[in-house]
DNA sequence: GGTAATCAAATTGGCGCCAATTTATGATCC
DNA sequence: GGATCATAAATTGGCGCCAATTTGATTACC
């Protein structure tokens, strides 16, 4: 009956912070869309306290990642079609213009980094769980656009990721398409190298619209 | 001395919501970069509790308007050249690039309505105050990118504007500037009326790099 | 037997108190 | 006379209690 209590870990010396934890369960689908998410479950579960609750899931509406319902409560929000649609309308868009910039500014050194989160990506398809991939993948793609020069970027695109993935998961449906995402990386990572930047454009933006 | 009891308003009976209250204060320039927040002050000055302040401090936080020194307290964040720099130029990207949608979708209605709002932005130049001004920009440039037909893209763009703008009275130095705006989202909707995508992108450019 | 109203259990959410930390003040010592 | 240390005031921030609202169940009624 009660999903919260079945998942609940072994107790944590000390939390980090909460909303964080809550977030990650979320990410990772064990907090499904349209779960309540009740204060003395969420109490128990992270081992904390009332307020620290409340603050958590106040961050998290704010974040657009849970809904409330005055009176009513708290729960993980529902997956929107039209709003992921439109979230990887803005990200080619972003992502697609600084593609020359990303080239321009690209060390060697640079390069050779990406190749590494790159290979650990392709790693963690064999031996790694879903929210580990989930991560390397986001971690990939930082330091990809961090090579644009724009911080502010790097921080928007990673917060509106967040935003309407409820369950990124989910994204990725196969293993095949996983693989194929692992690939698309070492080309985009090939295409800076050679300095195409029309090739880098084309790869950025079926990366992103078929993830 | 303190700076908050100064400005402190007539008591209203029911607070809508602090968060606003403050937001809108910082937006106006009443609550200057590097003002300390104090808990008490605000309680005082808003009508309301100390839950509800720091609720409130915290969404503030989550916005980026709003600094947190742990033991220390609250203070506006002090305006960040480089930022400020950083999001007009994804403002840039991002307006420009849905050019060609805003020309493609704007119906003679749609046209009409533009016209309504830069008119009222021009009124306001002569007889209201820097906040009203703001918000009639602000309602321009928010149905402007409407009719791109990407609801996220109005959200997103409206987040990080008031993440940045501290004090968004400062952006406008002088009267002529404002006045040159004015002209500018007139020959924007000149463009749309003309369907001259070239036009209109080109303007968008302009308009916002030099605010 | 089904439906509606009433009552009890559970949950949300507002509010204030008190401890911990920091800052300002004043006294003492060099 | 200036600097340093100790003390006191002020501010932050953690925590729990209790009222208001809602949900579910039991009972009475049609």
């Amino acid at each position: 009956m009660n999903s919260l209590e079945a998942t609940a870990r072994a107790q944590e010396p000390q939390s980090p912070d909460v909303t964080e934890l809550i977030l990650q369960d979320i990410l990772a689908g064990r907090l499904p869309p349209g779960t309540w998410l009740k204060q003395i479950d969420l109490e128990r579960r992270y081992n904390c306290t009332r307020p620290e609750v409340r603050r958590a899931l106040d961050r998290l509406v704010q974040k657009r990642l849970v809904e409330h319902v005055p009176n009513r409560g708290y729960h993980v929000h529902e997956q929107d079609g039209r709003r992921a649609q439109e979230v990887s309308d803005i990200r080619v868009i972003l992502e697609v213009a600084v593609s020359d910039r990303i080239i321009a500014n690209a060390s060697a050194a640079d390069i050779a980094n990406l190749r590494v989160f790159a290979l650990r990506f392709d790693d963690l398809v064999l031996n790694g769980t879903m929210l580990e991939l989930y991560e390397a993948n986001l971690v990939f793609h930082r330091h990809l656009l961090a090579l644009a020069g724009n911080q502010e970027l790097v921080e928007l695109i990673t917060e509106i990721r967040q935003r309407t993935s409820s369950a990124p998961v989910s994204q990725w449906r196969t293993r095949a398409r996983i693989e194929q995402s692992g690939r698309e990386h070492q080309q985009m990572v090939d295409a800076i190298e050679r300095r195409d930047v029309g090739h880098l454009m084309e790869l950025t933006r079926r990366h992103i619209l078929q993830a």
